[in-house]
RNA sequence: GGCGCGGUACCCAAGUGGUAAGGGAGAGGUCUGCAAAACCUUUAUGCGUCGGUUCGAUUCCGACCCGCGCCUCCA
């Protein structure tokens, strides 16, 4: 089945393909490594996740790419401040990072490309550009793109630049320029700051060709797609486009992915108003990384998502209801033989939760199908109609569902452990949220014990006891089903 | 000001020219020592407002109201 997703470029949904028939190549803006990342970054990588494992499932083969800022304004900044050199300033939040990667579930790319890996080849596209004339040097050594010389410019963000009058902004850049709309490829090091002796000077690389540079190397001139949040539409891969077009004079990308930023509490994320929060925030608050990841991806990406605890909560719920038909299927004793009902139900689910995410991703509409055989299936157990076949088939369904949601099998005692460690180092356990530390106190054998001696009770019919372990218990955190199968507990 | 997106039940949210998926939450019931889980029933004659096109619009067109994003190297 091929996957259909919304271009940018085109302005309409396309076929995704790889353009050579082989792998599909696709390049993602990573991060800047400055700081710990925040869930509005994590909603694009996420999404971005999501189109990787949909290609997957519909076995497309992909080549992806993303690069690690680790060389910026920021970062220089920052470091400075600190007295430490800028790699030693970025590696704890690379490494954290890509811990918290790990925390979502998120696929680590084919490629990691670091910036400052890759300043020769920056550096030579830059000269490349100034041999076309589309780049030039300025009185104190930076080097900028003439956006003159780029007539496309602003195709991908549909703007029309040539009414705009240069110098009708003030730009942040004190640098003198020969247009205020041309950006910086170079940056001529000031004082005392990082930088790199090169053929074109002493300088680091503007933000824009790091990509540019960096794509070409791992993708070639032109590739099939390239992916990133809203915001780096305009101007970010816009001058991606330019200065790579204009040396190569190939179409840089040929399918552009944006996904959309998230609110929460119906507002632009941002630190000022108080909304802010990064993954290991919400962690020690107590959320699991898994609803974390479902209330990110639930909706799909070319929609604002507001964020909200709400949220979170709903999604801790669908998982658990998830999880526990899944652990149903997977205990149960079934008897031979099949049930056509069933079949026929889980061969719709597949088939509706497929098309749904080959439509663009839409993961909303994804859900739907597989709850609808939850459901029947739940039903069909309660009337022990569900057979071996049919359960190895919806066992089959949740696996293809979770090879893109990943939301079923629980890995999330890990993430959530690693977050206390790592509070502690950092000095934030006062943001530890008291219930948390509660639930994580208890060992597992500990309540093993407990619910032994609550089976007991019960066979002794003294419920009074039995009834104070289950309430002890759940005061922690952990809640205790009894089956026909046997206790089960779980940590809340 | 320019560009763009959205307003669907208590909350989140999909969707289509023919009369509204799914999730969460709530209520009642079945089951249970009691719970929990699971299942059943239930919660929008209604899809921002007002017009228009149409046999028929939530879905197309127009106007208006409200919210949001981008236009400052913030994912």
């Amino acid at each position: 089945m091929p996957l259909r997703l919304f271009n940018t470029l085109s302005g309409q949904v396309d076929e995704l393909f790889a353009m050579d028939g082989k792998a599909l190549r696709m390049y993602a803006c990573g991060p800047t490594v400055y700081d710990y990342g925040h869930i509005g970054n994590f909603r694009t990588f996420l999404q971005i996740d999501i189109l990787r494992r949909t290609l997957a499932l519909l076995s497309i083969p992909v080549r992806h790419v993303m690069n690690i800022t680790d060389v910026d304004d920021k970062i220089i900044r920052n470091a400075a401040a600190a007295g430490i050199p800028i790699a030693q300033y970025t590696a704890p939040f690379e490494q954290a990072f890509l811990e918290d990667l790990e925390t979502l579930k998120v696929q680590r790319p084919e490629q990691l490309a670091r910036a400052t890996e890759h300043i020769p080849r920056m550096v030579e596209l830059i000269q490349k550009l100034a041999a076309a004339g589309a780049a030039y040097q300025t009185e104190e050594g930076s080097w900028y793109f003439r956006l003159a010389a780029f007539p496309d410019y602003g195709k991908l963000s549909k703007k029309d630049l040539s009414g705009m009058e240069d110098g009708a902004r003030v730009d942040v850049d004190e640098y003198e320029k020969d247009s205020a709309r041309d950006f910086a490829l170079w940056k001529a090091a000031k004082p005392g700051e990082t930088f790199w002796d090169t053929a074109i000077g002493r300088g680091r690389p503007g933000w824009h060709i790091e990509c540019s540079a960096m794509a070409m190397e791992y993708l070639g001139e032109s590739f099939d797609l390239h992916a990133g949040g809203e915001d780096l539409m305009f101007p970010h891969h816009e001058n991606e486009i330019a200065q790579s077009e204009s040396v190569t004079h190939k179409p840089f990308a040929r399918h552009w992915m944006h996904v959309r930023f998230l609110l929460v509490d119906g507002r632009k994320m941002s630190k000022s108003e108080g909304n802010f929060f990064t993954l290991r925030d919400l962690l020690l608050k107590g959320y699991k990384a898994s609803a974390i990841r479902l209330a990110l991806i639930s909706v799909p990406y070319r929609h604002q998502l507001n964020f909200t605890f709400d949220g979170l909560i709903e999604a801790t719920n669908a998982i658990e209801r998830l999880r526990t038909f899944h652990q149903r299927l997977v205990n149960g004793n079934f008897a031979a033989g099949s049930n056509p009902a069933l079949q026929d139900a889980a061969k719709a689910a597949q088939t509706g939760y497929l098309a749904a995410l080959s439509n663009d991703l839409n993961t909303a509409e994804a859900r739907a199908p597989i709850f609808d055989l939850v459901r029947a299936a739940n039903t069909a157990i309660d009337q022990q109609q569900l057979l071996v076949a049919d359960r190895d088939a919806i066992l089959a369904v949740l696996a293809s569902f979770d090879a893109v949601f990943d939301v079923i099998q629980d890995s999330d005692a890990e993430p959530t452990r690693r977050a206390l460690e790592w509070a502690e180092k950092a000095g934030r356990l006062a943001d530890v949220a008291p219930e948390l530390l509660s639930r994580e106190s208890l060992t597992g054998e500990t309540i093993d014990a407990l619910v032994a001696e609550r089976t007991l009770a019960k066979k002794q019919r003294n419920f009074a006891r039995a009834d104070q372990i289950r309430n002890e218990l759940a005061e922690k955190g952990i809640v205790i089903e009894d089956s026909k199968d046997g206790v089960r507990w779980k940590r809340k």
